[in-house]
DNA sequence: ATATAATATATTGTAAATCAATGTATTGTA
DNA sequence: TACAATACATTGATTTACAATATATTATAT
């Protein structure tokens, strides 16, 4: 266990969150995902991108339609389903509410049991 | 998968950093790490708990001491080592950036309903 | 004295998800 | 016609959180 690992657990928690948030933005498809997280440096390799959009998909967050590209195999354009900007609002809403937290517990120096318990004695 | 699978998954990328908070800002017995992140609305079982703490020790990250209770059974009271508060410091900086990256990820170019307002008119 | 409750540390088995590597298919170019 | 580039997709291994349960110590009620 190394930092590193620690560093990416972070990454990946908010990786279906930043997804869902780049494709209400507006239609893209897979390669496009991967280098807008790439611009945000929160990296995803192909191989966890094509399952989660399924699982997306799947659950009714997406759907996708096929494009014909110039150069290359068609490609599937992913946008958003009603179902799925909902779905958005309340992860949005989960993101600023876990962030506002985590920036409390990093910057409060909370008071804990044992200190009441050592006040109290 | 629904959308409770996708918070959770944001919290468990907080959870190791989160505990090395607690613990950088003093010494506390994992009943006192559950409860905090309790109190943050970051809940965590004992069955990660126990694993997870085990984890950063053998990582040099943390040491503990046992301390007699009066109501019950020792403790084991974790600090943090000198290697534990340097990783410490690299895990916020990488919060803050990560946290920067998500909030510009959803907010540049959120789709809001004033702009679908504006778009109809 | 004994049984039960409360507190506390710890392990096991299962399920989910990311990653690295690789596979399959389509289109353009030399 | 062969090769390169682009794009979608799957497989196997590893990690890890969770639920359930186990073990041990101390306090309390009967």
């Amino acid at each position: 266990m190394d930092i590193q690992n620690t560093q990416s657990q972070m990454r990946k928690g908010v990786l279906e969150f930043c997804i869902l948030s780049i494709i209400q933005q507006g239609e893209v498809y897979p390669s496009d995902i991967v280098e807008q997280m790439k611009a945000a440096n929160l990296h995803i390799l192909e191989g966890t991108l094509y399952p989660l959009l399924t699982r997306l998909k799947n659950a009714g967050l997406l759907n996708y339609r096929w494009v014909e590209s110039i150069s290359g195999p068609p490609r599937k354009y992913f946008v958003m389903t009603e179902e799925g900007k909902a779905a958005f609002g309340i992860l949005l809403q989960t993101w600023k509410e876990m962030a506002t937290a985590v920036d409390q517990l990093t910057q409060e120096k909370t008071i804990t049991a044992n200190d009441i318990e050592q006040a109290v004695s």
